[in-house]
DNA sequence: ACAAACATACCAACTGTACGGTATGCTTTT
DNA sequence: AAAAGCATACCGTACAGTTGGTATGTTTGT
């Protein structure tokens, strides 16, 4: 099946190292502004072996984006948030690991398939339905613990498990738009405090804020 | 100064034109994506026009976010929400007001300032300090009635008014990526109703959430 | 066992064209 | 008359995609 290249035989097969470097390039430069030159200059690889992968640019956009949702399914199933064993201190302890990891520089803890769902959502739907699935099918992994949480402490409101789960989301989309704007990851952490001390108040847990990191970011502010 | 062009001398100045072909063009592919001609064409103007007020594509691009910013600020100045004397009350009216906003063709009601942002923060730095001195100048203009309201009703968190109404901003651009992404502004109005349930909880004011357009969105949940 | 025969993975060089930008001249305003 | 505003025709190049190949497995007939 897969063999190592001509060019840089250590690195693995050429498929995936275009999908790796489709998700680096992309997530700098955009997805339009992004070339083929450029992720085969990044995988080490030449058009020859993109094109004999992907049949077309939009091809690799789609298969990036499904590539970063198997990858990132993978890195937050293995996260340490799933060790809690109530259904709402995995909630703040899941808030709080996507809060420990923004950090370092943009290009790495923003998201793939939000920039590119923004960039291509009227031009290339099958990569917008790609970055679909990814973003929903990451939120419904949160959907149960919320759902269990409210069950719990008889929470019953007009909004939904699933609405939560997709504002968490939002959320973080909107976090990284801000930090991007503003070049500076700190406005993405206030937001995220913002969005886990809107969860302790649904559920009536103030002393959750306490936990974890929520603290330790905005140095401009001594409380 | 201005001067109607030859081809569609009842459109107004080119200038202007230019910049709002590019503000619809930019808003459904994106910067990258979208072309000189595309512009022109869009604007009934020819590309020596173009060149003529532009001098690249990129002084374009910082050109259309700072008209952005300027048509954005006298729309909302405009706006009913201002009415509304106690602060507070203008900024549940703002929420709902943006909400109400939420309503027809994707392009029409989402952020020219926050997409191109997310594409060029890497690429274009005049681009992206002109996006996030549209966005922040925007938050800018929501943090005295938060502050009024925090100090008329004692509120002292460990969060600011600047932050809060930064995170008003970061729920909108979330909600964008979302409703982008789904091809659905449910999504959107779902978030915008878990913002206003935020603020009406910090401010312990729980029965503003019955006040607005905050019900008649979402008709797949009857309660 | 051992090759044809085929399939997969990759590479180098090329192509048509669409792109951002330019050169130059015409037209209207002041 | 001078300058600003606009139009036409034109570049150089960088782009997505193609062509035509080589090298390395993998099957299959005998």
């Amino acid at each position: 099946m897969s063999r190592p290249t001509k060019h840089h035989p250590e690195r693995g097969d050429a498929r995936t190292r275009l999908l790796e470097a489709a998700r680096d390039v992309i997530r700098r430069k955009g997805f339009s502004a992004t070339t083929v030159d450029d992720i085969c200059k990044a995988a080490g690889v030449t058009k020859g072996a993109y094109f004999h992968h992907f049949p077309s640019k939009e091809a690799l956009g789609a298969a990036a984006a499904d590539f970063w949702a198997e990858t990132t399914a993978a890195f937050f199933e293995a996260a340490p948030y799933h060790a809690y064993e109530d259904p709402l201190e995995r909630i703040f302890a899941y808030v709080d690991f996507r809060r420990a990891i923004i950090a370092g520089d943009l290009a790495e803890w923003t998201c793939l398939v939000g920039t590119m769902a923004q960039e291509v959502y009227a031009t290339y739907p099958s990569i917008r339905d790609a970055c679909a699935e990814s973003i929903f099918g990451h939120a419904a992994t949160l959907e149960p613990d919320i759902a269990a949480a409210m069950s719990a402490r008889g929470i019953e409101g007009p909004w939904s498990a699933a609405s939560l789960a997709n504002h968490t989301q939002a959320v973080l989309q909107g976090a990284f738009v801000l930090a991007k704007a503003k070049g500076d990851p700190a406005v993405a952490l206030e937001s995220v405090d913002h969005l886990k001390r809107y969860i302790a108040l649904l559920f009536g847990r103030p002393g959750a804020l306490h936990d974890g990191n929520a603290r330790q970011s905005n140095n401009q502010r001594e409380e």
